[in-house]
DNA sequence: GCTTGGTGAGACAGATATGTCTTATCTGAT
DNA sequence: ATCAGATAAGACATATCTGTCTCACCAAGC
């Protein structure tokens, strides 16, 4: 018998791969996300059962992985320059995929779900309201405008990486730049 | 016999409505869009053909709206931060249909709208290093960055928007300062 | 009134996707 | 060697989507 360690880490593995397979493509079939994740498409079903309900097992695992990025940054106490930057270069990896999903209207009739992604906003939205708060970040813009900005920062990077035109290697520095500072030339530099 | 422009404008319109449909619903089946856009899926045959004509001729009307709205914003020539706000302004309505469409596998085997796609890129690229020629933007970041970035942006602004937490009006404003001066709290404010 | 052009509703066959099942194969444990 | 568990491959019925066709309807022009 295997480990139970062993069966959780090749089911976490499988469900990774179906997840870059639905963020490549969302419309894919069970066949073509069974080729991409290198299982039958029998397993597939095995494994998740429908096709609804693979996407919400991806689904929720993307939202844990969120949860977990925000816990592993240090989102909620840890000094907000720093959270930020671990914040960028922690959530890049999931950045695709996770927006994908959340703008796909196929899940917006599930309230589960919804709730977790509006707790996730919500947990954004104070940690800016906290930089704003500690003089950190400018007061003049909405809490809920510099997460959807970030947000979106994040997902531009993960496609200027895709398209090849950066490294992931060069991600957190352009993003921390653009947003910290501004693509403006300023005296102070 | 109506007249041409009647008969062009309601086409048109077809058209606008059809790339919502597809904007708010990557993957509608002809009968969802067709409902969508307020036709019976015989007449949706009857103007565009085939599903993929369907799909092919929105995105070259998307890359038409696009082209109007560099045009209209002296991308080429105006001065920098004037046109910056000009195609903050404009680009934002068309914001979520574009990305969605380009953001798709579907097309990838379509060299025309590969290029297109790869012209218009070049283009918001060349503003950007005149921008740096200028003096305007911050040369520490490739042009490519910025273009990708603005675009997140507007992005991120359509969805704040279109989930309710700010009014369209707001989106300029939001989306000039965020980008031009970044989220840092500074002296001069 | 009559005709013409365009439309909506519905039916239809063909293609594709889905969910289930059976069978053969492979791997690890006994 | 044998067995148990899991998988891949393929077959299968069902459901859905697609593209086309027919027919009835409606509005504009003669």
């Amino acid at each position: 018998m295997m480990e139970v360690s062993e069966i959780d880490g090749e089911r976490e593995d499988l469900v990774q791969r179906v997840a870059n397979a639905l963020s490549a493509n969302h419309g894919a079939s069970t066949g073509e996300i069974a080729a991409a994740a290198d299982v039958s498409r029998a397993t597939l079903h095995r494994v998740f059962g429908s096709r609804e309900d693979l996407v919400g097992t991806v689904y929720g695992w993307l939202l844990e992985q969120c949860d977990r990025v925000f816990d592993g940054s240090g989102i909620d106490d840890a000094p907000v320059l720093e959270a930020f930057d671990r914040l960028v270069e922690d959530s890049y990896p999931i950045a695709q995929s996770y927006w994908m999903l959340i703008a796909k209207p196929e899940l917006e009739s599930v309230p589960e779900f919804q709730q977790g992604i509006a707790d996730q906003d919500a947990r954004l939205d104070r940690f800016f309201a906290r930089g704003q708060a500690d003089g950190v970040f400018r007061p003049d813009l909405p809490p809920r405008w510099l997460a959807y900005s970030l947000g979106g920062q994040i997902m531009s990077a993960w496609y200027l990486v895709d398209d090849g035109h950066a490294g992931a290697r060069e991600v957190p520095r352009l993003v921390r730049t653009a947003v910290i500072e501004g693509v403006l030339t300023r005296p102070g530099g």
